[in-house]
DNA sequence: ACCTGAACACCGTTCAAGT
DNA sequence: ACCTGAACACCGTTCAAGT
């Protein structure tokens, strides 16, 4: 058998960021996920407080990441350069490691989120990171402008359909456009 | 009592778009839509086949017009006065009557509204009309940009932080934005 | 035609009890 | 420390029965 690496704790998250991500948050039930692991839906209990409590042990890895980024930004002088190394970092770490599988979850279960402390927080630092790509210009056009930004990365993912396009290509596609967006952020004038 | 104009169907409906726009569709149960009513659960079922089929018929008349708009534009030229008059068309049907409300609820409810027949055709529909956004230029970045544009009209709603916007305002802005992404589609090279 | 009462299998959660 | 068995209130759904 030799199951998996390690502990029952570490294979719970595992099968259920699998599930969740497939089937979404609330079609998929514990007793799936204990079955799976051949236990039984109250072992989960021993491991977690609540369903909910396993998200939140999920997401707070990429939490932890994205305060970084947020504090870095807030650091930075707010000029274009910025704006633009801020949205270069985002993306690399979107598509870095297993993270993408993450918030490609998150990105599949946005409203059940909102429900759950996790997914809060989650919206909550994706706001703060807005915030800090239109930093400067507080303008409802600019505002939507970050905001889009953000979607471009992330809509990379599934907007785009070409057949064997590589992850690397979409990024580079979402900062192309992404960087189009940015630098109509902070322009005197309407125009 | 004399509780609303009429018929029990219509009034399940309009309390059950309320609740499922505010808490969601799965945190909404069938007691408390009933109870409001004053109704038993399985008087709903009369009504309905399905929990999901209420969602079904909410829907429906959105799916219709969204139709009508795909099925205008193909008819028109690939150009960019076109995609410009549709994303016009677009955001017009999204501020206008009670539709904003079904929109919201959609937005609300993306990832559950996945697994719901009704959903699939909404989604259906949304790529359709990015599809429409950039006929003549099937490269990723037009792609993204068209699905972008949509983004633009929709998230104008909850992006924009300005005390005192009007639903007027939100749209201008959205259509700014989204005229400078579709400018973008069909350039010849890369620039 | 319109609705009720009671039952169905399933859900997340709790807890005493076992090793 | 780690897990089980059995119970809890709740869920969506069905259906015979009432008017």
């Amino acid at each position: 058998m030799r199951e998996t690496t390690g502990g029952t704790r570490e294979r719970i998250q595992a099968v259920a960021l699998e599930l969740f991500t497939e089937q979404g948050y609330e079609k998929t039930s514990l007793r799936e996920i204990a079955e799976r692991l051949g236990v039984t839906k109250a072992a989960l209990y021993y491991h977690f407080k609540s369903k909910d409590e396993i998200v939140t042990s999920l997401v707070d890895d990429r939490l932890r990441r994205m305060d970084e980024l947020i504090a870095w930004a807030a650091d930075q002088p707010p000029t274009l350069a910025t704006r633009r190394a801020l949205i270069g970092r985002y993306a690399d770490s979107m598509f870095d490691g297993d993270l993408p599988q993450v918030m490609r979850f998150f990105e599949q279960n946005q409203t059940v989120l909102k429900s759950l402390v996790a997914g809060q927080q989650m919206r909550d630092r994706m706001m703060r990171l807005a915030h800090q790509l239109c930093r400067g210009d507080d303008s409802p056009a600019a505002q939507l402008r970050a905001a889009l930004t953000l979607f471009a990365v992330h809509s990379s993912w599934f907007a785009v359909r070409a057949p064997g396009i590589t992850d690397d290509e979409r990024k580079r596609i979402a900062l192309q456009v992404a960087d189009e967006l940015l630098a109509k952020i902070g322009e005197t004038g309407q125009g």
